[in-house]
DNA sequence: AGGAACGGGTAATATAATAACGTCTCTCAC
DNA sequence: GTGAGAGACGTTATTATATTACCCGTTCCT
């Protein structure tokens, strides 16, 4: 049994936070992408917690800030930004954005998503796809890209209940 | 390797509503629930192709051929019911909806999703399921309910191409 | 300097879903 | 049979999520 991700137990947070921009920085450097100010802030926005964010709960966050009154599009390109480079995921079944875990190289995220503390654990399951891309090669389907979104209760809140 | 589903390949659909809809009927009758006009037309427009409906794509059909101007409630409840009772899955990541093709029996379904012929292919596959479960339980996480929706292409556009 | 590419502001609109309330019609106990 | 309650559905309004179109300024390249 591997050791529970981080997501799911108490931790000092900003490390995830700190290392996450960190991270993004280095990539985007390597790549020669241009990691603005507002693409760092909706990225630590976004990593604020493990508990994914909506657009409009960043726009939100963003017009408080600064008084501007932020726009949609304002969030959905930044967003879109971190998406395309692999910095954060999109969870479709919340309409949300989580921080993705593992940006330094290119992947398909996993979710488990806790109903008690809101929070997403992200996996990288090789077990996982592997059984999805051989179920639908056994019909003809060539799989292209995976959506695997899980509820239930993660360890913490499964104690706590 | 199994038969390819229906929905991946060339077949006299009218089958597949007319047994979707006596199925429906069947399973409503045994367990006391009410299909009603509206959910049956509902359900039948849902199965009018294997291609996932939005909600107002059946609105708007609703509104056409009955001059009266639905409004979204009317299909949301219907649509409601019929998810509750496993007749249809929502498709999270497309945020549409599609006709169940085993709903004798409760499951989370796993689908396939062509980007060629937009099809959605359901697989219920236990092999994705327990590969889903295990990897939870292995972060101590208790599953409570799966998506698994899989964009890439069917055997038949695979073909085309 | 000229101009393409990019980032981002702004307004409007599209798409998806829900809330709140009213009415009608069953059914069932009495 | 009648009235109370439940369920189905109409109607209006609102909220939530996401995109389009257009503009402007900066940067970078030549």
């Amino acid at each position: 049994m591997t050791q529970a991700p981080l997501a799911s137990r108490p931790h000092d947070h900003s490390h995830c936070v700190s290392h996450a921009l960190a991270e993004a920085e280095a990539i985007c450097a390597r790549q020669g992408l241009r990691l603005t100010v507002l693409r760092k802030r909706v990225l630590e926005l976004v990593w604020a917690s493990h508990k994914p964010l909506g657009a409009y709960d960043i726009l939100g966050v963003l017009s408080d800030e600064d008084g501007r009154r932020a726009a949609p599009p304002t969030v959905y390109r930044a967003l879109d930004f971190l998406l395309e480079n692999g910095l954060v995921h999109r969870i479709a079944s919340l309409n949300a954005f989580v921080g993705c875990s593992h940006p330094e190289h290119a992947h398909q995220g996993q979710f488990l998503i806790c109903r008690g503390c809101n929070a997403a654990i992200e996996l990288e399951q090789a077990t996982i796809s592997d059984a999805i891309i051989s179920s639908a090669a056994g019909v003809g389907f060539a799989v292209e890209s995976q959506t695997v979104e899980v509820v239930g209760l993660c360890a913490g809140c499964r104690e706590t209940a």
